[in-house]
DNA sequence: AGAGACCATAAAGAAATCATAAAGATTTAT
DNA sequence: ATAAATCTTTATGATTTCTTTATGGTCTCT
């Protein structure tokens, strides 16, 4: 995640790069409207600070400028507050519009709504419940980051929860999907795979995803 | 493209309305966030315009509830202006923080906004009656956006009884089709789990929905 | 108004269901 | 063929749910 900030002062650009920076994601400093537009067309950005008042080129222009090339998020910061240009900015494409003097923490909780609407178009084909994702390519699962292994049957079983969510799979059901053949009253094998799963999503994780429906079956 | 108020203060509520309208989008007023979330639970919207001081239950605790059941925008309008509250609300879903007063021009500029951006709808396909809403995949049951535990014959009774409002259903009637097996003069399992219900019903509200029928047997 | 039938609820014991470990059986891999 | 991994069964304790029992209230009919 790489950031354009465009701002004149030197001393708004440093709080937003050091406050950037340390929500984790890499900073691009330019200082002049012109300088940032120059950045924009020979590097790659997923968003941008945009400061309105520029010596040169104006803010307008610029927001323009990159709405042409690219549809990522702008943010604008700006001392002014007339509704007039607010309103333009927003209508132009600006993403979000944040008055000067601003708080740093807010600028960053917006920096972050954005990037999640944005950037993450979940291109991989990834099943994914909270902190459970399900390659089914490779058959890989990972908790947290952190692969662990299943078996077959744990794998259909944790793929059909998470395909569902909050959907509760009878024993049967359970069963008969994840192994493919009929059910004949086998109680307890669904129940145990089941524990099995849970400890091992344990290991990396202390939220219990697997949720029993007494009577019923179990649901993530 | 349906809009959901939540705003108790009707001159507000009012202006935003109009506004909405104007701008060609359908909008539904609520006064409170109980009403704003029983209309959430029984209708379908594409975004919510959430007041934070409201009477009854707060503001955070209406975003809370529903994000935990749809990823519409949510844009919260509010005269607090603190920072800690206003990243907290960001942080937990709120699509935009608007600081009142406000221009209403503004809001219907960030109200296109986040309407462009958002594809999603909102679709349940949950039994409701009133206040009850029962989703029979998940098996959950909630009472006012409160989910209440049921236990599966609890949930078999309430189901059949909101499946056909006003309907009255014998106890042998109930009994065989909760239980799924024959009626043998059980006379008084079912009032149990009957009043069992209700018991967890009136946790969350203060209608008696489940109501007996003198020597017929109950309906709601 | 009073008797009898019916309903409401609480509480307790019985029954069903779930969680997990561990042992034995089966399959798979080397 | 042997070892390792996986699967199923069995066993046991814990937990939840169900039914029964008991008591007091409410309604209907005469």
């Amino acid at each position: 995640m790489r950031i354009l900030i465009i701002e004149d002062n030197e001393e708004i650009n440093d709080i937003l790069k050091e406050a950037v920076t340390d929500a984790g994601y890499e900073a691009v400093q330019s200082f002049s409207g012109s300088e940032g537009l120059l950045r924009f067309s020979t590097e790659d950005f997923d968003m941008v600070l945009l400061d309105l008042m520029l010596p040169g080129i104006k803010g307008e222009e610029v927001l323009q400028k990159i709405k042409e090339k690219s549809d990522i998020p702008v943010l604008v910061l700006s001392a002014k507050t007339d509704i007039e240009g607010k309103v333009n900015l927003l209508r132009q494409g600006a993403s979000d519009y944040i008055t000067k003097p601003f708080d740093v923490r807010e600028v960053l909780a917006r920096i972050d709504l954005h990037a999640k609407n944005s950037g993450t178009k979940n291109v991989s084909n990834d099943l994914i419940y909270n902190e459970i994702s399900i390659n089914e390519e490779s058959h890989v699962c990972s908790v947290n980051g952190n692969e662990i292994s299943l078996t077959k049957h744990e794998f259909n079983l944790l793929r059909l929860l998470v395909l569902h969510p909050e959907k509760v799979y009878s024993k049967r059901e359970l069963f008969e999907l994840a192994w493919e053949e009929e059910y004949i009253g086998e109680d307890n094998t669904v129940n145990v795979h089941i524990s099995n799963i849970r400890k091992k999503i344990r290991e990396y994780s202390d939220n219990e995803y697997i949720k029993a429906v007494w009577g019923i079956g179990f649901r993530i």
